[in-house]
DNA sequence: ATCATATACGAACATTTGTTCGATGTCAAG
DNA sequence: CTTGACATCGAACAAATGTTCGTATATGAT
């Protein structure tokens, strides 16, 4: 018979406490914990039944283990209660300049102004995106102010009904308006409810991109960055 | 004379090629790497080279490094060509429910729909936000359509000029509009400058918060989480 | 009480990882 | 050429870290 300690009675969660460790020192430290800064932080008595856990939080797919290295620990996803409070990336988006009704827009390839951050999860791809700044009130039938950040993704086509920011090459106009194919004409839909559609030849209608958000900032901190 | 291999020649700025190493590394991997990692990723000869590189990287202020720990190398500021990519904080905005013209807005206390991602540096501070979805088009006038999401700030007053959520306690109603005091009574100035203002008696106007944000989503993926 | 299951324990082991050291090589300034 | 600053090299060591294993204990169902 070995002489050993007491045993502790096992703790009613510990592989929940195990989690919320695991995210508290992500956000404290930037970096996963060893599974011994997890014994020592949680006051386990070996190493072995952090690892136990560890095993049983993988399979609940509730983490991940990259192979054998250290700190090999990855959260699937955030604990409840943390997770209003976690880091998740931004990227950032060129704004190109400014966008009116007598202009067209800036060239794509032109040197950004500034860079806009937004949430990566808004988007599918973060690729072809630009911004624009609208400037004054020539686009308030598309509910859109003078000030506002439009995101655009540049796309050749629009599929119908999508708002887009179109190119009227025979008044030469940017405008902003949903479109819809109807024979050889293209019907343009104001945001604006009230606002009756307007219908152009197909062959003026310039596609620049696909409008996926608008962004007003009214009081805070605008969403710029450099 | 020991026997020993060819030394190649210094790298030039091996030291650059290590910092970006350990940025794209941490992107990849949302961790930072190994010294033996480095060593292998950058086919480096030895581990002490790397180590080398890395004091010298930590005098110029560039990297940080804790203590003797696994994987304690931590970038200070991220290298300029890659500093567009990085991650970010966003914080997440409780979605409390909907807004109409004709409705209170719900109580702030109430249980949130949903949580809004937003970029923390949109904010000076996070405290007391929630957002709404804006339903029916009674706002066009503040240019704001529906579904459009708004963020907004809890707070009693605002300061002249500012766009707040008023509630008119005599019509029962909800609006959006720019508020500035004219002796005792109240102008209300919509959005969209065509519209003309709105004069009310100051008591029965009751400032619900501040508008700091407007978010429309058109075509891409709602800022909605969970 | 009996039993099956989940959990805890500690020691030992194999890698991984950070670190040190003396020797050597490269390059540019003097 | 000589010199000094900087950079590279490989080997070895100590500490940190992941992992395994046999055993022991608590818990809940029967």
């Amino acid at each position: 018979m070995m002489k050993r300690a007491q045993q502790s009675k096992p703790r009613r969660d510990l592989r929940r406490e195990i989690l919320s460790f695991i995210a508290r020192w992500y956000q404290a430290e930037r970096a996963y914990p060893t599974i011994r800064e997890i014994q020592k932080g949680l006051k386990i008595s070996s190493p072995s039944v952090v690892n136990y856990h560890l095993r049983c939080l993988e399979e609940e797919g509730l983490i991940l283990r990259i192979g054998r290295r250290s700190r090999g620990i990855r959260l699937r996803r955030w604990p409840d209660s943390l997770t209003m409070d976690m880091e998740e990336n931004t990227i950032s988006i060129p704004l190109l300049g400014s966008i009116a009704a007598g202009d067209p827009i800036p060239d794509p390839s032109s040197h950004p102004l500034a860079w806009i951050r937004i949430p990566q999860r808004w988007l599918v791809d973060g690729n072809g995106l630009f911004a624009l700044r609208v400037q004054g009130n020539s686009m308030v039938d598309a509910m859109v102010g003078d000030g506002d950040l439009i995101i655009v993704k540049t796309i050749p086509q629009v599929e119908e009904g999508e708002m887009a920011v179109i190119w009227l090459a025979d008044r030469h106009e940017t405008t902003l308006k949903r479109v819809y194919r109807e024979g050889d004409r293209i019907r343009l839909q104001p945001a604006h409810p009230a606002m009756p559609p307007m219908y152009v030849p197909a062959e003026v209608v310039q596609i620049q991109g696909k409008v996926l958000h608008v962004l007003r900032n009214l009081n805070g901190i605008p969403p710029l960055d450099g």
